[in-house]
DNA sequence: TTTCTTGCAAACACTTTGCATGCGG
DNA sequence: CCGCATGCAAAGTGTTTGCAAGAAA
């Protein structure tokens, strides 16, 4: 299973760092590779079946813990809802308007303006964030 | 003057589609135009140097209308923090990792990869956020 | 044992809503 | 003069903080 391996990979990450590999931690990274892009709420959600008395506290505390690690990138919306996203590669999110559904885009093209826009800017670019709005099959 | 051209074209439009052109709107929309991706707390003070007794909520109010219109595109951002930009055609925002400071940069490799994105999603792609972050001069 | 982490409650910042007054057309 | 827009106050939402109790190493 994929996520066993980003499981161990992630605990030993958190040690070498100085951090605590608690099952709370473990969950939410877990949770986060599960699911597609999921909301604080989501996670949230989910946790809780596993440990009932978790708190949003901690899942807020653990998402900025990882984004201070570099494991996943917050996706601010407009709306005030934020997700979350462990692809760091350069990719587009393809966002329908409706539903709010968000999947990863990854070819060449957008490969193509990373390299370009990095050269233009004397490689200075440390991160992206590349949305498309497109309507899914089931909201068209 | 290039906003005053934008301006009585920004009447025109609330006209016909049936809103009334007040003072407020009309100063906000100048605001977005001359400021660069101006935050909402920043377009208030400018505005209120006006029109001291406006509200927060008729900025609100009027920047929902903007975005309804299709005259601005709102940027919110993971610190909470939104941004409004009136470029609407394809673009990248150039955002300083450290002050926050966001520039458009338009090119045709933008351009391309929207192209591509297009056909690649049989035309059904409706609006783009390309956001690139690169520490600006005075930050470096 | 020691230090970091959790989870509760309270505080917070930003945004939205209800409603009476006011202004644009 | 009619109806939408404004602006105040209050409510709402999502997120952060202080701190005592608890768990990881």
């Amino acid at each position: 299973m994929l996520s066993t391996m980003h499981r161990d990979e992630f605990i030993k990450t958190l040690r070498t760092r100085g951090y605590k590999a608690t099952p709370q931690r473990i969950a939410i990274y877990e949770t986060l590779l599960e699911k597609e892009h999921p909301s604080v709420e989501e996670i949230y959600e989910t946790i809780k079946k596993r440990f009932p008395s978790v708190s949003l506290t901690t899942v807020y505390q653990t998402l900025h813990l990882l984004a201070d690690l570099g494991l996943v990138i917050e996706l601010g919306f407009s709306d005030k809802s934020a997700r979350f996203d462990t692809n760091i590669k350069p990719h587009i999110n393809v966002i329908c308007p409706s539903c709010g559904k968000i999947t990863d885009y990854e070819d060449s093209s957008v490969q193509e303006l990373w390299t370009h826009i990095r050269q233009k800017f004397a490689n200075r670019p440390v991160t992206h964030r590349f949305d498309v709005y497109v309507p899914c099959d089931q909201c068209l």
